[in-house]
DNA sequence: TGGATTACAATACGACTGTATGAAATCACA
DNA sequence: TGTGATTTCATACAGTCGTATTGTAATCCA
């Protein structure tokens, strides 16, 4: 067969992510990805020598390209809207985001049980947290934040609630409308950046 | 062999949590629960016909133990120390309950993926927001709650920051530490009731 | 005391797993 | 137009999976 090469390694994480986000984790094997990517099963081997390096590269992936995406928002304006569009990022507020979280959650619950996806997992958290943290530090310094704002430690929950609030969207979707979670998140946001006059 | 049981299915499930805990959903089958249980594979198909019965069985055992235990707290006085009773039993603080949430997030995890699974989980998501959103409407009447405060609405993102600072600690311990999260629900809390006086 | 029943254990079976191996196919280049 | 390197496929293998079946020991009821 050619040469130049039919398949490229994104074409077998890509199709692992969407063999992830229909049918989860589980249902992973060398050859449900061989499948979905349209190949045999020998060809994923000749680029992952094992199923693991696979699945590595594949939750590397997702986490480029929920970054990617973060670094696309528009330049850093007002701190609040700032802040505002990155945690919305993180909420299943379309089909799209909603599947890529069911890859990033069913790949996070496996975190802890394995080394290298909780480092993985780690970096992508300090860059959000760096992230947020900067825009709150933005807000402090502009006297637009709330008085008692200690940015590091205000990241750190509006990072666990906008995550917290897709895991519940995700997995109660029943109990929770996209609709209340924006709500719940933009309460959250009016309590770090007061609206009208504060204190 | 007996006619009086010498296991019971209690100790099925509790092996196959103790399964899940130690190393992961993945690693459940019917064998590895058997040998964590101490018996035969023949003994865990008698109790449980299928793998999915005893993996919803075990589920549905994991809820009951957290709800039991937030039913143990000390009775409702005021509702700043009920909600943050609540809300800290949600986070991992002590080995004990960091094993529990592997399980927890791990089942949740799989939760999107299982209709079963999904139902039991919204359940439980939805009996805790019922007791969370009384005691932020308790403290409404009481006049202790800060002014915007919904009941509803802050219960969710209340219950969203918990869950998610616990999500964050489980999958990325070397970026957060227990000390950090503890800071973090409280800086919530005291924005959901205001410490000294407010507007 | 003797079946009938309960509570397991042991085994068997087909499907699927990750991975190793070797052959086939295709391109770049001489 | 071969030739050799590279890419892909096909197959094989040992192991594990869930589950069905069968066997057996202990107990209760009569």
């Amino acid at each position: 067969m050619p040469r130049r090469p039919r398949i490229a390694e994104a074409d077998l994480t890509d199709a692992l992510v969407r063999v992830v986000a229909g049918e989860g984790l589980d249902a992973v094997s060398v050859r449900s990805v061989a499948r979905a990517a349209g190949v045999s099963a020998g060809a994923v081997q000749y680029y992952f020598p094992t199923k693991d390096a696979l699945l590595h590269a594949a939750y590397r992936r997702v986490i480029e390209r929920v970054v990617a995406r973060a670094a696309r928002l528009p330049p850093l304006t007002r701190p609040r809207d700032f802040v505002r569009a990155l945690l919305l990022e993180l909420l299943p507020l379309d089909d799209e985001r909603e599947a890529e979280l069911r890859v990033g959650l069913a790949f996070s619950a496996r975190s802890p049980f394995s080394e290298p996806l909780a480092e993985l997992y780690t970096e992508g958290y300090r860059t959000l947290i760096s992230a947020l943290e900067a825009g709150l530090r933005m807000a402090v310094d502009q006297g637009v934040a709330a008085p008692e704002v200690d940015p590091r430690r205000d990241a750190v929950a509006a990072a666990a609630t906008a995550d917290g609030l897709a895991w519940h969207a995700l997995c109660a979707p029943t109990a929770l409308s996209r609709d209340e979670i924006v709500r719940a998140l933009d309460a959250h946001l009016d309590r770090l950046f007061p609206p009208a006059g504060e204190h």
